[in-house]
RNA sequence: GGGCCUGUAGCUCAAUCGGCAGAGCAGCGGACUUUUAAUCCGAAGGUCGUGGGUUCGAUCCCCACCGGGCCCA
């Protein structure tokens, strides 16, 4: 592809290579960033010379000639600083300034100054090309708008939108508080196998891909479950993994086919202790990124102080469908009362159709922050049957603006119960649940060895991310979110 | 998978109930030593997503396909 203005711009390439100049020289050594001369000079009455010389490195964003006279705009990673060029520094350079393409990337020397307006500018007394920019920037005023280029051509929205490199900072924000946080609890990070025989750990569909060499079939986690739970086994009592993982869906606003978990187990922490856990993570997480515990979300606030509400999965299923409803009821009767209210559900037995209600009916409405205790064990195959209520395990879920963005349990322990939980999955599975978990007797026999009674939690980081960023949709969050092949 | 919306200059957007496709920014030429989306003058820039069809004539109407968005499953 190529345009009158690309071609332009070679041009300018090669009379500066015919002039001696390279316009993709080595380095250039930086002595400070735009944000620092802000903080140190933000003050100053118009018409100051500081006598401090300081060498800038950026993109060059706006430019404004007016004559012997030239004002840049030069953009780093820390904001904005104006470059003022005039005649009577530059001298007979001033036409190379005034010959620069907005995009490009200089290296300047010179002095700290106000303008006559106030405007704090480096006077340029030196300056470098530092890398040719061959295409014209997005629009100056508007930026750049068009979704698909904005997540196909990512480094034009970094350039060209504030708004976005504010959402991946805060991003890295959220990846920063959480590692600290488990690390200043005591948790190992830990790195485990993406490629895997099997993938388990969750009711998902896995990716599918092949190991040459080995000439077997290999899967994409879909979780870091169980090996973090061997590890588990192994001794590491507070362990933690902040990894990749993948499943083969479709894409909406809050599902992207590969996103980032963080799961932590901690031996003899029950499901009780996670809670805590998470509401003083989310909440310090929040305070580090956004500066409170109050954070605004699509216009409406979320106090994310602790302590959060702890509402019962059956009681809100209740009274949402203003129903009785039992996990261990018979499956035909409760698809017979889900399709009364409109909800069809063909596959697995009646956790599942209590799951689909849940979603349905329950999960739009919780908007401050809740976790949703005590799940149907038929839907959580890896939990620990509630201490006292039957039919039910210890898990938990924490929903924020009405999105998901946690899950929790006491460990399930007991390796028979586990053999058993299998089963009944492969039962699942043999009548079409796709979603159904694979048994692994691998992990059974680990457990076989002595599992201590552990508490366990997966955090989608994408997802909470996007509620502390305040976007709409999980892509504004992903650096390059999964887009078909372009043309 | 179904429904709705969408694709026009490098970017942001118009317009055409079927009759030579328009603006701002960016770029090019010119003026300007204090601009802040600088301003002023001038000349440019388009396979209207792709391929078919209807028509004297299609960017517009019809069909298919490709990409994107939203809602639903």
């Amino acid at each position: 592809m190529s345009t009158e203005q690309h071609e332009e711009r070679r041009r300018k390439v090669e009379t500066l290579r015919e002039r001696g100049i390279d316009p993709y020289p080595v380095g250039f050594e930086q002595t400070a960033e735009a944000g620092d001369l802000h903080a140190r000079f933000g003050d100053l009455a118009p018409e100051t010379s500081t006598g401090e010389t300081v060498s800038v490195a950026g993109r060059l964003m706006g430019k404004r000639d007016l004559g012997k006279l030239s004002f840049g705009v030069l953009q780093d990673r820390s904001g904005r600083i104006q470059l003022f060029a005039d005649k009577g520094t530059l001298g007979d350079e001033l036409a190379a300034f005034v010959d620069l393409d907005l995009g490009d990337l200089l290296g300047v020397t010179g002095e700290v100054i106000t303008t006559k307006k106030g405007e704090l500018s480096v006077r340029v007394h030196e300056f470098s090309l530092l890398a040719k920019s061959l295409w014209p920037l997005p629009e100056k005023w508007h930026g750049l708008a068009d979704v698909e280029t904005r997540y196909r051509q990512r480094y034009l929205d970094l350039i060209a939108n504030e708004e976005a490199r504010r959402v991946f900072g805060v991003r890295a924000g959220v990846l920063r508080g959480l590692r600290r946080a488990f690390e200043d609890r005591g948790y190992v990070e830990v790195e485990t196998p993406v490629l895997q025989n099997q993938a388990g750990g969750a009711l998902a569909t896995p990716f599918l891909t092949h190991h040459n060499a080995l000439d077997i079939d290999m899967y994409l986690r879909i979780a870091l479950e169980l090996h973090l739970k061997r590890l588990i086994i192994g001794g590491i009592d507070k362990v933690f993994e902040i990894g990749r993982v993948f499943r083969n869906e479709g894409v909406s606003p809050q599902h992207n086919p590969e996103f980032t978990m963080l799961e932590s187990y901690e031996a003899y922490a029950d499901y009780d202790d996670i809670m805590a856990l998470v509401e003083e993570t989310v909440a310090g997480v929040a305070t580090d990124v956004v500066g409170s515990t109050t954070v605004e979300y699509r216009g409406r606030p979320i106090d994310l102080a602790p302590p959060w509400k702890r509402a019962p999965f059956m009681e809100l299923i209740n009274e949402a469908t203003g129903r009785e409803w039992d996990p261990d009821m018979a499956v035909d009767d409760a698809r017979a009362v889900a399709a009364e209210l409109g909800v069809d559900v063909e596959v697995g037995g009646t956790g599942k159709v209590l799951e689909e209600l849940f979603e349905r009916f329950v999960e739009p409405d919780l908007w401050d922050p809740t976790f949703v205790i005590d799940f149907p064990k038929e839907i959580s195959p890896f939990a620990r049957d509630h201490r006292s209520k039957p039919g039910l395990v210890e898990r938990f879920e924490g929903f924020l603006a009405g999105i998901e963005f946690c899950n929790a349990f006491t460990e399930l322990n007991d390796p028979e119960e586990q053999l058993r939980r299998f089963e009944v999955q492969a039962q699942a599975r043999a009548q079409g649940d796709e979603e159904a978990h694979v048994t692994d007797l691998d992990f059974v026999e680990a457990m076989e060895y002595g599992m201590p009674p552990t508490g366990g939690l997966g955090i989608g980081v994408d997802r909470l991310a996007m509620l502390l960023a305040d976007v709409a949709t999980v892509r504004e969050v992903i650096l390059f979110p999964h887009m078909r092949p372009g043309d």
